[in-house]
DNA sequence: GATGGCATGTAATAAGTTACATGATTCA
DNA sequence: TGAATCATGTAACTTATTACATGCCATC
C-alpha cells in the first residue's frame, strides 16, 4: 500500500479536489495510513501525469477555487490491480518503545516519564477516535468502515492498559 | 526514530557485527521497528564513514570472518542526542484497514477472506512473540525490555479479538 | 555435492518528508 | 485588520527499499 493506491482508490468512489483527500486521510485514514500530508499534491500531480486521473478547474464564489481530480479507466484499472495485489504486512513503528529497549542509560524516572508522555498522548488519540463515532456515522459510514473505527479503538485501548501496566511495575 | 539511531543505539550496549545486528532488528526488535533488513549495512557504512562507529575484522576459523563494529565518542555523543529529542509519534500502516476502507468494489465474501488472512497471519506473530519469551529470558531480559514485549503480546489480542467480531459480522 | 546458516556488501531506484512559497475568502 | 479556513503547488533533500552480487564453513 503506496500514498498513490490511497489516492487513487479514494477517488475511485468520487471525484475530489487535493483539500478534500486532504481532510478524509487526516480525520478518517489517519489511524491506519501515517503519511505526511505533503504527499498529497506531488501525488496527485503523478498521477495525472500519468494520465490515471484528470484535473477539472471548478470556480466557486464563497470560496477559493480548486482542482477537482476524477479518476480515468487507467486510474480503475492500476487501483483494481493494488486490490488483487497480495495484502502487504502492517508498518509498525514505535519511537517510545524503542527506548525503552535501547535506553539502558535512561534513569527509571526518566522511563516513567517516558511512559507518562506516551499514555498521555494514547489517550488523546483514543478521545479522538472515539469522538469521530457520531461524526462518521453522520457522513455515511458503511459496515467496512466501522470495523476500522472499531478495530483502532481496540488496539489503543490495549495500548493504553499495557502502559498502565508497566507505569505501576516501575514504581516503587 | 531512524534506522541509524537503532543501528547506534544497540552498538552502544556492546560492540556487534551486522550479522549479529540484523539479528536482533529480526528477532527482538521486529514488533516495533519494521525495516527492511538491508537498511543494516548501508547505515553501517554511513556512521563509519561519519566517525561514529569503528569497524574491526574478527578473524574466525569455525565460522566466516566477520566486521565487528564499536561506538565512538562522537557516536555516543549522537546517541545520547537522540534519547534527549521530543518522542516521535508512532507509525502505523495497515494495508488490511486501508482495503476495508476502501474496497466497496469487493464482495462480502471477498472482505471475509481478507479478515480471515489477516487474522492468520496475525495470529502467527502473537505465537511468534510468545514463543520469545523464553528465549529473550536466557539471553538476559530486563524489566524494559519485557514491557516492550508485554505490550505487543497485549495490542495483537486486541487486533486478533476485533478481527474475529468483525468476521462474525459478517457472517449473514 | 547440496543445503542451510553465517557473513558482507553496492548500485539504482522509489518513496516520503521538509521547507519553501503563495493566495483567496469569511468572519469576528 | 487579523485570524481561521480553504486552497494549491514545487524543489531539494533524506531515507528506505529492491535487486543484484558474492563467498565461507559445517553438516548431512
Amino acid at each position: 500500500m503506496k500514498g498513490r493506491d490511497v489516492v487513487l482508490g479514494l477517488l475511485n468512489t468520487k471525484s475530489r479536489s487535493g483539500y478534500e483527500i486532504k481532510e478524509i486521510v487526516e480525520d478518517q485514514l489517519a489511524y491506519f495510513f501515517d503519511a505526511s500530508i505533503g504527499m498529497i499534491y506531488p501525488t496527485l500531480r503523478n498521477l495525472e501525469k500519468e494520465g490515471k486521473i484528470q484535473k477539472t478547474r471548478v470556480y466557486q464564489t464563497d470560496k477559493p477555487n480548486k482542482n477537482v481530480y476524477t479518476i480515468t479507466d487507467s486510474g480503475k484499472k492500476e487501483f483494481a490491480q493494488y486490490l488483487k495485489s497480495p495484502i502487504a504486512q502492517d508498518i509498525y513503528k514505535s519511537d517510545c518503545l524503542m527506548r525503552l529497549y535501547l535506553g539502558t542509560e535512561l534513569s527509571d524516572k526518566e522511563i516513567t516519564h517516558l511512559i507518562q508522555q506516551e499514555l498521555k498522548h494514547k489517550q488523546e488519540l483514543l478521545q479522538h477516535l472515539q469522538d469521530s463515532y457520531q461524526d462518521w456515522q453522520s457522513k455515511g459510514m458503511n459496515k467496512r468502515q466501522k470495523i476500522t473505527l472499531d478495530y483502532g479503538i481496540a488496539t489503543y485501548k490495549a495500548a493504553i492498559n499495557a502502559l498502565e501496566s508497566a507505569k505501576q511495575d516501575l514504581q516503587p
